[in-house]
DNA sequence: GACTATAATGACCGGTAGTCAGTTTATGAC
DNA sequence: GTCATAAACTGACTACCGGTCATTATAGTC
């Protein structure tokens, strides 16, 4: 019993030092920039030394698969409150609460959806472990599931035409993100000089006009 | 005479060297990959020293900039070709056109397409001289002309509702995107099991349905 | 208080972008 | 041909960073 306590608080010590760790890393690298942070940096932050940083984390690509986590965390939680709040409960409407969250999350969380966009960089899966790397993919899915959800609803009620609902929620979604994607790196961001919120809505209304079924 | 001749013979020499070494920087970078491949290794199969490399370029970076300049020249070819043959001279076939166009543009030349995409994630325009910025700037803005001027087509058509032509064809040409970069990354591409083919021309077709104007 | 296991440390390593003092090569004058 | 000058080239070197590991410190147990 008395072991057992002991090892309890040593785990969760070693839980608060990970947190710190990851704390640090946040501010980091939500500062300086995904590139340009330095492990030697988060170390500093965290007021450890670098050795200590990977004992908790192998790689610094570790790192931001946690960090990324807590963002696809988020984003979840965005995604499942709007799905549940949409008052008039049509199909379509919720996938246009659900599409204001997003662009809520875009807005609010920054940092987040630049992690989760610099993601790709290719080389992220070769520095993950295959189990962390599932977590992200269950995780990535698990908010996309609410909108399947919607987009099926809508097909049930006769709004949308029939279909696949996951492959029609792809092509919304994919789009929509397109818009994101696009203004969220200062090169394309100049090549459309509307504002995002307005080019969003567009590309929303138009997928969801696509998807209707003729009345 | 004699010394405007000279000078000439050696401009063009250098010109020439310069494309050695662009020409190695492309073998390396799409062999390697972006992020792993070196410098020594472009000087190596440039035959040439290290120092010469940065003789010609700037930085890393900056090689990278030049070879995206040649794929937007790549896809503006794509494109401006995809305006001109399309036969049914409406508005929408063109966009058509041009979308397959694009997506042709992706499945020929993954490695510029990659390039043109990795060219977004930060810090790029920091590493980069503003007037090569503008170049790329400029260059990307002259694809799209052809893509606004088929939307501006098929709304004096009657085809489309009327509106900003420029904002539509953002609009669209994002929603496109979003599904190619969605699927050029490892990741999201697990997220849409589909094939990118279908994603693709399902986006492009729900588009332009909302797009059209009602009958 | 001594023994042991566990954790923390930071000097160090390998590798890479970028630099620059020194060397080679080309040009042009005589 | 030879020499002076300028232009081009070279590769050893620096600074920096991700990651390692032999050494040191700490905490638990008797």
């Amino acid at each position: 019993m008395a072991r057992s306590a002991t090892l309890t608080r040593r785990e969760k010590e070693k839980e608060d030092r990970r947190e710190r760790i990851l704390a640090a890393a946040r501010e980091v690298f939500f500062e300086t920039g995904i590139r340009p942070a330095t492990v030697d940096a988060i170390a500093a932050r965290a007021a450890v030394a670098k050795g200590t940083v990977y004992l908790y984390f192998e790689t610094k690509e570790t790192i931001l698969a946690h960090l990324l986590l807590e963002g696809l965390d988020a984003l979840n939680h965005y995604l499942m409150a709007a799905f549940d709040e949409a008052h008039p409960r049509a199909g379509e409407a919720r996938l246009r609460r659900l599409a204001s969250a997003y662009f809520d999350f875009y807005a609010a969380e920054p940092d987040y959806f630049r992690l989760m966009m610099a993601f790709d960089r290719g080389q992220f899966r070769e520095s993950v472990s295959p189990e962390l790397y599932e977590r992200i993919l269950l995780r990535s899915l698990r908010g996309l599931r609410w909108v399947v959800t919607a987009t099926q609803q809508g097909m049930d009620e006769g709004a949308f035409e029939t279909g696949d609902a996951r492959q029609r929620t792809s092509m919304l979604w994919a789009a929509l993100n397109g818009v994101l994607v696009l203004t969220s790196h200062p090169l394309r961001r100049e090549l459309v000089e509307q504002g995002v919120e307005k080019l969003y809505s567009g590309v929303l209304e138009t997928m969801l006009k696509g998807m209707r079924r003729p009345v």
